[in-house]
DNA sequence: CTGACGATTCACT
DNA sequence: GTGAATCGTCAGC
């Protein structure tokens, strides 16, 4: 068999250095990200995002312009990587964007498994593959080997990064709704910043939100 | 130093 | 649908 690949391009800073972190977050759908640790890789193409809009947002870590040792990451440059540990026990992974100083941010959600899926079973603790293994920020954390030791880490280097391989989604297979968890964050909480890709199993969130599309 | 809590997940009813 | 797990972070004293 004869498989045409398609020149596989790591995102440089011009894709995260913009202003619009929605655009980003939806241009993230159908991206690959690869971990590359330990000469061991593991990779999954990107099904599910939300956007995390800074200073203005509520539902933000960084709201008010909120700088704490945590967050000081995303108020750092482009393409840089902010995990952070949830509820004691689930590793967050989020993509800084924007410039120096503006705190923009996208959680990458949920993965449908590429390659190095034994060492992602592994990982986790789970027997076979299924819907679960990648879906879900902590599971996508937890597959990939991304702990809070790996925030700040370059997503131009060469142990976490996040590539094109010329895959492309219509515009009709994409899917947006409020985000996910952030009952908090007040009028901000129905902001239509979470993106995923329609009918796909990797999808989380509660029943019809994610899972069917529509 | 202390207490409250969270951008979740999983087992159980 | 409900509730527990579990700990770093942050504000407040």
């Amino acid at each position: 068999m004869i498989y045409l690949v398609a020149e596989i391009k790591k995102l440089d800073n011009s894709f995260y250095d913009r202003k619009d972190v929605l655009r980003i977050a939806r241009e993230l759908l159908g991206k690959i990200v690869i971990t590359h640790f330990d000469r061991k890789r593991s990779s999954g193409r990107i099904v599910e995002t939300e956007a995390y809009h800074g200073e203005v947002d509520k539902a933000s870590h960084a709201y008010g312009g909120r700088r704490t040792r945590r967050t000081e990451v995303m108020f750092g440059e482009a393409g840089t990587a902010y995990v952070y540990l949830c509820y004691g026990i689930h590793h967050l992974f989020n993509v800084v964007t924007n410039k120096k100083d503006v705190p923009h941010a996208i959680l990458i959600r949920a993965l449908e498994p590429l390659e190095g899926i034994p060492l992602m079973l592994r990982r986790t603790g789970k027997a076979r593959l299924d819907h679960t293994l990648t879906r879900g920020p902590g599971n996508v954390s937890r597959a990939l080997g991304l702990q809070t030791l790996h925030t700040g880490t370059s997503l131009t280097g060469d142990q976490l990064y996040i590539a094109d391989d010329g895959f492309r989604l219509r515009k009709d297979e994409i899917g947006v709704s409020a985000r996910i968890g952030v009952d908090y964050a007040e009028e901000d909480a129905i902001l239509p910043y979470r993106y995923f890709v329609k009918g796909n199993k990797f999808v989380s969130g509660p029943k019809r939100l994610g899972g069917s599309g529509g």
